[in-house]
DNA sequence: TAACTAGCTTCTTATATAACAATGCATG
DNA sequence: CATGCATTGTTATATAAGAAGCTAGTTA
């Protein structure tokens, strides 16, 4: 099993905006500078989501824990801008999320050379001296892996958590194939 | 010279290393 | 009171994805 700690998913509202009135209007939860970068960030209290709003309509939600936070951020953020009038209303519009990071682990300590060579050096990059973790792109997943000394390991680029579990079962059974 | 493409910016999140800065505490 | 060592804290390294906009480089 592989525990969700991150969620990025986009979607559209389908209408040009004007940032800068919509930044004045929301002060305290907007936070805009288009000097800096050409999106306005939303915040929803501390730990919750970032969305990210474009001149084009276009939004992304990223720091959710689940695809449920991250829906949850979207209702509030659709509902906030029909309330001031920006959005007539909240409909006809596509949501999707487009990367897990998912984390486990293997439950055992790993000696990460062993494994790149075990795992095959074309689908493996590991450079200690670079990053502690090895970069596995397994060919028959969707997704990268990051794994560790300690036996944990990162999985993200996953469109589903299906994905995510199916890639790190399989390194998981490398992992008692190489090492028993 | 115009059009196009590629790469970078911003942000989030777990993971683990080294290198560095800054501070705390003890000993001479 | 100054120096040394230890601890804590921050930053960098790497990964994926979306978005818009800028720059740099290539090509017609």
């Amino acid at each position: 099993m592989v525990e969700v700690v991150n969620v990025v998913a986009s979607g559209s509202l389908g209408v040009e905006l004007d940032l800068e009135a919509i930044a004045g209007d929301l002060d305290d939860i907007v936070d805009y500078d288009s000097d800096k970068y050409p999106g306005a960030y939303f915040r929803f209290g501390d730990s919750a989501p970032l969305i990210t709003l474009y001149r084009t309509g276009k939004y992304i939600v990223t720091g959710a824990s689940s695809e449920e936070e991250a829906h949850t951020a979207r209702g509030e953020f659709l509902n906030i801008l029909t309330d001031h009038g920006i959005l007539p209303s909240a409909e006809d519009e596509w949501f999707r999320v487009q990367n897990y990071v998912c984390m486990s682990e293997v439950g055992e300590k790993l000696n990460l050379s062993a494994l790149a060579i075990g795992l095959g050096l074309e689908v493996t990059e590991y450079e200690p001296e670079q990053f502690p973790g090895l970069v596995f792109r397994p060919s028959e997943h969707d997704c990268v892996l990051l794994v560790f000394g300690s036996g944990k390991v990162i999985i993200t680029g996953a469109t589903s958590i299906r994905a995510a579990d199916e890639a790190f079962d399989s390194l998981r059974k490398h992992v008692a194939d190489l090492f028993s």
